[in-house]
DNA sequence: CGCTTAAGCTTACGGTGTAAGCCTGTAAAG
DNA sequence: CTTTACAGGCTTACACCGTAAGCTTAAGCG
């Protein structure tokens, strides 16, 4: 019974380890938000007291880094063979997907720049695909660089957008008597138009809106291509 | 002497105010970062104790919301006649401008919704322009969100970045000792030939980058145009 | 003058990150 | 087998945070 010898059997008590500091930091931040995340909550959750996590962890700050570095993991990256615009695109939708099921991430990410290991990988990976699909070296960087900042920005500001469809109808009605008065008409007519409110059966809200600054952005980038 | 009666001559003591304490917060956190604001911070930066801001201030939560205000008040909205290529490309400058003299508030602005008036009228006025540009009422909407998601996405990464020539040269020069086994060999030739590390004289670093984006998406709405 | 009331102050509470040091079970060394 | 070292947990403590509750003072007004 006993695998090793004795374990008092009581409570299997594993060790703690980063790994596990981390994994239950995600699945902390992931169920209450990023603001309950404190060294004594997270303790807690691993039935250990707060300083212990300090044998494991520099200090909160190096869990935050380790969140971060979780969440990129999570993100594809398209194998080096991939077509350019294929790759690029399915990068851009793992990046929104991966924050979108992490909503507290968005600022996380940007706000520590902490290269680290995994942004390195995939920026050499993208650079490289960008290069055999015959871009210019200047232009390889900065088309890394643009994609990611529509992303990133685009996501940093659909993680506040309603995602109830009964939230987004209250959220126009409001605007509406807000503007009674015929303020800011055409902020007016443009959100009753939004895209975001009549959508197709099985449509996600602002997917479609996503995929037209990208397929944009796409574009612009294959005209740079030489011939 | 006396402008009014008496007012004890001993120390002026002008009367705290919304406007005061939220001018005082944004002068302390100019100075000192984000991170050093806290009431009673700010509150011996007026020389009055942590809770007398809450007769003019809710919470700490409303000041930032006050930084926010004002900060977007520091963007430039072009006058509606202004054609409208031009009048998106100063606003995207205006942006950057803005968040580069407050790195801090780069994460702040995202980061809360608050529409605010500020927001409203700056969306109206935007949309407006396009709309005399002949731009699709749909077209209108994803064209403001797309440029605000590529310049926000863009800045958020650039106040991380270093601004000292000499941090600059030395990111690659620790970049190229930790890649010396040739790891990463597509990132370390496109870093080597970035444009930040070569800048005509009166150049700022990372000045053309942003412009290159910023060309590529207004080349890209152009094309919408109808004809 | 006296009253009302707003503006500032004092105290206090429950939270935070983390420095310093203790305690104990396990594993290596003799 | 015994002794020792130490890793991995715990306890205590400190300085700071946002802010609730209530007190004090000063200004404005009849």
């Amino acid at each position: 019974m006993a695998l090793k010898k004795k374990t008092t059997q009581s409570s299997p008590r594993k060790p703690l380890s980063r790994e596990r500091v981390l994994k239950a930091a995600l699945a902390l931040v992931d169920k209450d938000g990023i603001e309950s995340l404190s060294m004594r909550n997270l303790a807690a959750k691993l039935s250990v007291e707060a300083m212990s996590l300090y044998k494991h962890v520099a200090n909160k700050d190096a869990v935050l880094d380790g969140l971060v570095e979780l969440i990129l993991r999570e993100m594809e990256i398209p194998p080096v063979g991939t077509p350019w615009r294929e790759a690029m695109r399915r990068r851009a939708w793992s990046v929104r997907h991966t924050i979108l099921r992490h909503p507290w991430a968005s600022v996380l990410i940007e706000s520590r720049l902490a290269p680290g290991e995994a942004r390195l990988s995939y920026a050499d990976t993208v650079l490289s695909i960008l290069k055999n699909a015959g871009f210019a070296t200047e232009v390889q960087y900065r088309a890394f660089q643009m994609l990611d900042s529509y992303v990133y920005g685009y996501v940093l500001q659909e993680v506040n957008w309603p995602t109830k469809e009964s939230d987004r109808k209250m959220l126009v009605v409001r605007l509406k008597e807000f503007l009674h008065d015929g303020r800011y008409p055409n902020l007016m007519k443009v959100i009753e138009q939004a895209s975001w409110l009549k959508l197709a059966p099985g449509e996600k809200p602002y997917d479609a809106d996503f995929e037209f600054g990208l397929q944009l952005i796409l574009d612009g980038l294959e005209r740079l291509l030489p011939r």
